[in-house]
DNA sequence: GCTGCCTGCCC
DNA sequence: ATTCTGC
DNA sequence: GCAGAATGGGCAGGCAGC
């Protein structure tokens, strides 16, 4: 049995720890020894996931509760954490030193309490994910409070992480993959595989332990069980795409939800981005679903709102349409969805993931009506590939993407055999009016902007939203100095700040806001120029705004 | 029963 | 989602 | 070029507090 603390010191050592090679390889001795329900639970808490996805369960903690959990077991105020993460930005350090302060246990209760295990802690986050009804929320901080009260500070820091999920230690899916690879290579596993099996399981706890066994060509594409999906890089321009691909599949990128959906016979079920399912949500997808001329299959598709007019709705609105639990019907009616299918990943008990695009394309022609089926193109003209994108543009959608046909499908693969194209939309130039203290990189840097533009009837500046991209850490620096100084006011993590400055701001879409006092809110907002040059009065108004948010949809490019 | 906060997940 | 950064 | 980290708006559901 594992202690916990081996497995703090793992992450301090792998935190600290520069080189992604040398992190692999601390990761995977660590893996090499442990037994085979640590192995599991370790892989997926090194990467800071507590349940995979199939498990269906949350932990249901965020910041808030965590905090409350730290506040009681070591006796502090949430005042003094909250100044203790404005200092560090780091919830862990946070932990750690409030543990360190922690008021003493009695003498015979630290004398019972044996060393926390792996096992014992895992435990304890099932207890705290089961959790539900009303006092749920009591018994989440009591399991936490209890974790608290044992642990070390070190221990504390990675409890705190894991328990938001949250380990910044920099192993991700890449980094484990590697490692698991390593610990377990003697017995047949490689990255290559392993990788595979986990695109195929979304199960890296699942992954290492047949790994170990040497039986991850056992894990294989079945009905029911959701696979990564295939994502698009972004492309410069359409030439550069038709120069990367040569003769493309072309098809519009729908601004839309992306879905999975599953068929065995009459049975369906419908998995998100995020592999959640999401059947009970979207009747209408399910029902067209069972219209699939194939007694097996898994599809790969897009659910788009349609209004009356035919064209595409808000995003919002699909977003009412999702995890939505009651009242679904009803909302079906009024927020109708559309199935776009765009490819094949299983058909008739067999995968087609190594068929090449075109020949997934034509077997998903022959068992779907083409109208549940993504328009494609196959062409090598760049004027063709532009009148689509025309067409995808003025229709309400996002732009296209441009697939090489002769690809094979790969899951959970973000590469350049798919490339989408967006319009680059205009600028505004908003004026900074706030902040928000950073965490990790950058802990005690303004990370965060708040924006407002100029209400020209009053005079006053309307907030809509935030920006916190965009800056290099460089730039950040020097703005949280400038910045400082113009501080009227903090409170908790935000700070108000003196209208002096002005950001260009550029952004996908404007959207309705119910959050902001200009009611309006930027979608992907991303900083590109501080306007020095810009006086407050030359900031872009209210006006400009409503009139960009209602020259959106349909835009035509000149 | 209403409202507001928190969380998780869609982009 | 977007963007930046270290390897 | 990849993988990881740090951050955006908005929605539904679940719960707590009144």
């Amino acid at each position: 049995m594992t202690s916990f603390l081996a497995f703090a010191e793992l992450c301090q050592k792998v935190e600290a720890t520069a080189g992604s090679l040398e992190k692999i390889n601390l990761v995977a001795a660590f893996l090499s020894s442990l037994d085979e329900p640590e192995l599991s639970v370790a892989c997926s808490y090194v990467m800071g996931t507590i349940f995979p996805p199939s498990q269906s369960l949350a932990m249901g903690v965020g910041p808030s509760i965590l905090y409350e959990a730290l506040s009681k077991a070591c006796g502090c105020s949430t005042e003094q954490i909250g100044e203790m993460l404005r200092a560090t930005g780091d919830p862990g350090l946070v932990a750690a030193g409030v543990v360190e302060k922690r008021r003493p246990i009695g003498f015979a209760a630290f004398q019972e309490s044996r060393p926390l295990s792996i096992a014992d802690v895992s435990e304890r986050f099932m207890a705290v994910a089961r959790a539900s009804g009303k006092k749920s929320q009591d018994i989440k901080v009591k399991n936490l409070q209890y974790l608290f009260s044992l642990a070390s500070p070190l221990e504390a820091r990675y409890i705190a992480r894991l328990a938001i999920e949250d380990m910044r230690i920099g192993i991700g899916e890449g980094g484990m993959r590697d490692a698991i690879a390593l610990a377990f290579h003697e017995i047949g596993a490689d990255a290559e595989r392993v990788e595979q099996a986990y695109n195929l399981t979304n199960d890296m706890g699942l992954v290492a332990v047949n790994a170990r066994r040497g039986t991850l060509a056992e894990l294989s594409i079945m009905i029911h069980r959701p696979i990564k999906m295939m994502l698009a890089q972004l492309g410069e321009s359409i030439a550069s795409a038709l120069g990367e691909i040569g003769t493309a599949a072309i098809e519009w990128k729908y601004d839309g939800a992306r879905v999975q959906i599953h068929k065995d016979a009459d049975h369906v079920w419908i998995f998100s981005r995020r592999l959640e399912n999401v059947t009970a949500s979207l009747p209408e997808i399910v029902q067209t679903a069972k219209e699939i001329r194939a007694q097996s299959a898994i599809l790969d598709g897009e659910a788009v709102a349609i209004g009356k007019d035919g064209r595409p709705m808000a995003f919002q609105d699909i977003l009412k349409r999702f995890r939505r639990k009651y009242n679904v019907e009803k909302l079906a009616a009024r927020i109708p969805l559309r199935l776009f299918l765009f490819d094949l990943i299983y058909l008739d008990g067999r995968s087609v993931t190594d068929l090449p695009l075109r020949e997934r394309r034509d077997l998903l022609e022959k068992i779907a009506d083409p109208g549940i089926l993504a328009d494609q193109v196959v062409s090598a003209s760049k004027e063709a590939a532009e009148e689509i994108y025309r067409q995808a543009l003025a229709a309400g959608h996002e732009g296209i993407i441009l697939k090489n046909p002769a690809s094979v499908y790969a899951p959970g693969k973000r590469g350049k055999n798919w490339l989408k194209i967006k319009p680059v939309m205009e600028t505004l130039d908003l004026v900074v009016i706030g902040a928000k203290w950073g965490e990790g990189r950058r802990a005690s840097l303004l990370g965060s902007y708040r924006l407002g533009c100029q209400d020209a009837a009053t005079g006053n500046l309307l907030d809509m939203g935030f920006v916190a991209t965009g800056f290099t850490d460089e730039s950040l620096a020097e703005l949280t100095e400038m910045f400082r100084e113009l501080i009227v006011l903090e409170k908790g993590m935000e700070v108000e700040i003196k209208p002096a400055v002005i950001f260009e701001v550029a952004y996908e879409e404007i959207q309705k806001s119910p959050n902001y006092s200009s009611g309006y809110a930027l979608r992907f907002p991303r900083m590109v120029a501080v306007r020095y040059d810009k006086s407050l009065e030359e900031a872009d108004s209210l006006e400009r705004v409503v009139s960009l948010y209602r020259g959106q949809r349909g835009r035509v490019i000149p």
